[in-house]
DNA sequence: TGACGTCAAGATCCG
DNA sequence: CGGATCTTGACGTCA
């Protein structure tokens, strides 16, 4: 089982896509932007490799305008080299990637412009995947669309359509439920009609749960037999509710225990999770150290590592509890150290906290900053104190001094997000 | 015509 | 002038 996360990362240096609107879409602006973009996705799939994430979706943003003929560069050409760097090691790792147009490729609207543009859009795609150099069980996941007051008629305009296209974009091709329109029941029959394989999705069915009694797990086992075995093992998309938002937000981290009672109920355990998820590889190395059975404890120390100024500065408690925790070298209690930091953030940043959890991390550099520096931290630190100044800017502050004095263990602390 | 979702670019404000 | 914060862009469907 490969569990992963969607387009970006949080907290890696050196991964953030870059783009620009059509007015500045020139040929020199977009290859500088390609490039820094290809670098910038090296970066994370050498991140994934190092954190064992072996399922990622890359962003549609790598090339901007990509479908678009504001972008004349031949980018599959003119970056060759990088494209057959990034895929060979993307191959090395066993890793599965795969990308998703997202809501506005829609391949069965009665406008013929919006067609075609969405044909484009599949086949610039299938050509970044091509220039990979990954084999078909690296998949694009498309929607069916629009209604357009008819539905028979717009799942016959999809299956049209989709029949028309290319094979080498057709290999690639899996569609999703999705949460308005086209519930798991539909995309299912589409699915088998046309041998495409089909995603679950199960906030999307949470939210649009057709005319059955099937539970989840029944219905990934039906999606199951639509992928051959040129399409690599299923493909699932997990997310879960924000409860303080309306219904299909994704949830700022994905619950532990939530998850793992999900894991629990899938019968079968040869399938792929993509989560969809605000806090993205953060979530995914969660997930995979929580379903991968007892580690070495090491593993979860890295964690703690990254974690602990977070949890500090809201729970000084929980934060006890958790030392406490991972005390025994000889355990592996990863879903209560999850669960642990979750409740921990659930709180809110209070002033007490964000003083303490600064002054821990202030003793990274108090032996031997110089009298400015100093004097900018201790001014920060009072301006809060007295409610004029704010805790961002006092993070800030020390982040500053993290990168001037190459303190890796508060560089990749979760802290400063 | 605006909401929907998503992210970063672009624009503007502020000290 | 730099940094913080607000607005726009790019896409298609639907009310």
């Amino acid at each position: 089982m490969k569990i992963g996360y969607a387009c970006l990362t949080i907290g890696v240096p050196q991964t953030q896509q870059k783009s620009c609107i059509q007015k500045n879409a020139t040929e020199a602006h977009l290859k500088a932007l390609i490039a820094w973009n290809l670098s910038a996705l090296e970066h994370i799939i050498e991140y994934n490799i190092q954190n064992q994430i072996k399922l990622f979706r890359i962003s549609s943003d790598l090339i901007p305008f990509g479908s678009s003929p504001v972008n004349q560069v031949p980018w599959w050409d003119a970056f060759a080299e990088d494209f057959a760097r990034i895929g060979k090691k993307i191959r090395d790792a066993g890793m599965r990637v795969s990308m998703h147009p997202g809501q506005y490729t829609v391949i069965n609207s009665p406008r013929e412009d919006v067609v075609s543009r969405a044909k484009e859009d599949l086949r610039y795609h299938t050509t970044v995947l091509d220039c990979l150099g990954v084999d078909a069980s690296h998949k694009i996941v498309l929607h069916i669309g629009g209604v357009y007051g008819d539905k028979a008629l717009a799942i016959k305009r999809f299956e049209e359509q989709y029949l028309a296209l290319p094979t080498q974009i057709k290999r690639r091709l899996v569609i999703e439920n999705d949460d308005k329109s086209y519930g798991i029941a539909e995309v299912l029959g589409i699915g088998k009609r046309l041998g495409i394989p089909v995603v679950f999705d199960n906030l999307h069915h949470a939210i649009l749960t057709s005319a059955s009694d099937r539970s989840e797990a029944e219905w990934i086992q039906a999606c199951r037999e639509t992928w051959g075995t040129a399409d690599g093992v299923q493909k699932i998309h997990y997310a879960q509710q924000d409860p303080m938002k309306h219904p299909g937000a994704h949830a700022k981290t994905i619950r532990v225990q939530e998850f793992i009672d999900f894991h629990a109920r899938i019968a079968r355990k040869d399938l792929d999770i993509m989560l969809e998820v605000k806090d993205k590889n953060l979530s995914a190395v969660k997930c995979i150290l929580s379903t991968t059975g007892p580690q070495n404890i090491t593993r979860l120390e890295a964690e703690w590592a990254r974690y602990k100024y977070l949890v500090l500065e809201r729970a000084h408690a929980v934060y006890a509890k958790i030392r406490k925790l991972l005390k025994n070298k000889q355990e592996y209690p990863v879903i209560s150290f999850y669960h642990m930091v979750e409740l921990a953030l659930e709180n809110e940043i209070k002033l007490g906290g964000a003083i303490n959890a600064a002054q821990h991390v202030w003793g990274y550099f108090s032996a031997f900053a110089t009298e400015k520096e100093r004097a900018g931290y201790h001014q920060r630190l009072e301006k809060l104190e007295q409610g004029t100044g704010t805790v961002r800017a006092l993070k800030q502050y020390l982040w500053k001094l993290a990168v001037q004095y190459e303190q890796t263990y508060l560089l990749q602390s979760y802290y400063f997000l």
